[in-house]
Order: C-alpha cells, then structure tokens, then sequence
DNA sequence: ACATCATATCGATGGATGTCAATACATCGA
DNA sequence: TCGATGTATTGACATCCATCGATATGATGT
C-alpha cells in the first residue's frame, strides 16, 4: 500500500508517480462489486468472506479477487479468525482520498 | 451525467444502480492522465485542450477522448472559445464524491 | 492423520479500455 | 469561398480486467 501523495487537486500539478498511485487506489475503487463490498463492510463495521457471494452474486474466487484487490489498495484491513477471513474499512485510507480530491 | 446517488457508503448497503453510477465516475477518475488534466485544470483554474498534448505526452486524439470521458462524468465542464475548447472542473460533483466516500 | 470447510491461486476467456494514425468536422481569417 | 488550424470521430490493435471452473492451500475438529 503506496503512500498516497500530495495535495489537493488544484493546489498544484500532480506529478506523474503521483497520478499513477492515485489512480490505482481510484480503480481498486472504481468497481461496483467492490463498491457493494466495501459499503456493506462499513455499514456493518465488518464483514466476513463468507456472506459476500451471496451478497454480491458473485463466485467465491472473484470475490476473494476483489478482496485482495481492496486490500492491497489499502481500503480494506484483513482479519483471520479461525477459517474465515474478517474484513474492515480503513477510514484513514478513505479519508485520504477525500483529501486529495477536495 | 447521472445524478450521484446517495448517502456515505457506511450508512447503508448500496443499491446495484447506485453502485453502477458511483463507480463509473470513480473509472472517470481513475486514470493517471485524467488526473493529470484535472489538476492542471484545477490549478490554473481552468484549461485549453491545445495544451494537454504537450503537458502530458498524448496525441491529440487521445487526449480528445480523456476529456470527453471527464465530461460525460460530470466532472469538467466544456466550453467553446472560437475555434478552442476550454475546460473547468466542476468541484460540486468532486464534493459529491467525498460526501459519499467519507 | 483425516475429512471438512473457508479461502486463495491458476488458467482460460470474453469484454472493456488506452492508444494512435487517418480522417472528418468546425471555426476563423483572408 | 478557401485555406489553415483546433477538435472530434473512426478503425484498428494491444493490453488490461472481471469472471468462472478447477484445483491448491490452510485451518478446524474428530
């Protein structure tokens, strides 16, 4: 997980390693099913694996695709308990996001 | 440019076709030369098209398509100077975006 | 150790996307 | 009207990406 650069948008040009990084954390987001399963992890303020698919409509590879995807965006934090995997929203990480943008 | 749903993603689960809408602004943004186009668009305030080329190493017709991307999203606004197309970023649909992301 | 269940990885595939050259369209000045 | 210039569209291509079935890995309880 990349530190996520800078300033605000406007406050100056964005160099090209900092375009780049901050595109790949807007495109682990710019998913629906991703969408869905960061807002029903936040919204429950966690979520296991285990209920995604049916959730999601999703098979369960893809969607531990998408979860390893947010998480390596730095959006999503793992969590192991016993044989299932845990999930939860980094705030900061949102957050930070926010910050650039606005 | 469709209306931007909702309420922050924590609130509540989000529905299919507002996970559709959210996420396909956040594709609109999601690319390092976009980026790259806004916030030099953001910084100066507004910008001609006939300098994106030289700012960011991309044809014309490339750069062409990029910005019509950002303006289907709503997020620059278009404007024609006699024979040249100027642009501004339309900060409200970037403050959507952060009111539903945090 | 073994069977079971949850998750991750692999391989393949269809569709989306960024890119450019060529060309069309639009606007202006002469 | 005509040539010049800025922008949009078209067509083609290579790459990326979401998805799934099959299979591997890892953890638990017996």
């Amino acid at each position: 997980m990349n530190e996520l650069c800078c300033v605000p948008l406007g406050t100056q040009q964005l160099g090209d390693a900092d375009a780049e990084a901050l595109a790949s954390v807007l495109k682990a987001l710019a998913d629906p099913v991703r969408l869905k399963l960061v807002s029903a992890i936040a919204a429950a303020g966690e979520g296991c694996a285990c209920d995604f698919p049916a959730l999601t409509g999703k098979s369960q590879p893809t969607i531990s695709h998408h979860l390893s995807q947010l998480v390596d965006a730095g959006i999503l934090e793992r969590e192991q308990r016993g044989k299932w995997a845990w999930f939860q929203v980094n705030e900061a990480r949102l957050a930070e996001i926010c910050s650039i943008l606005c």
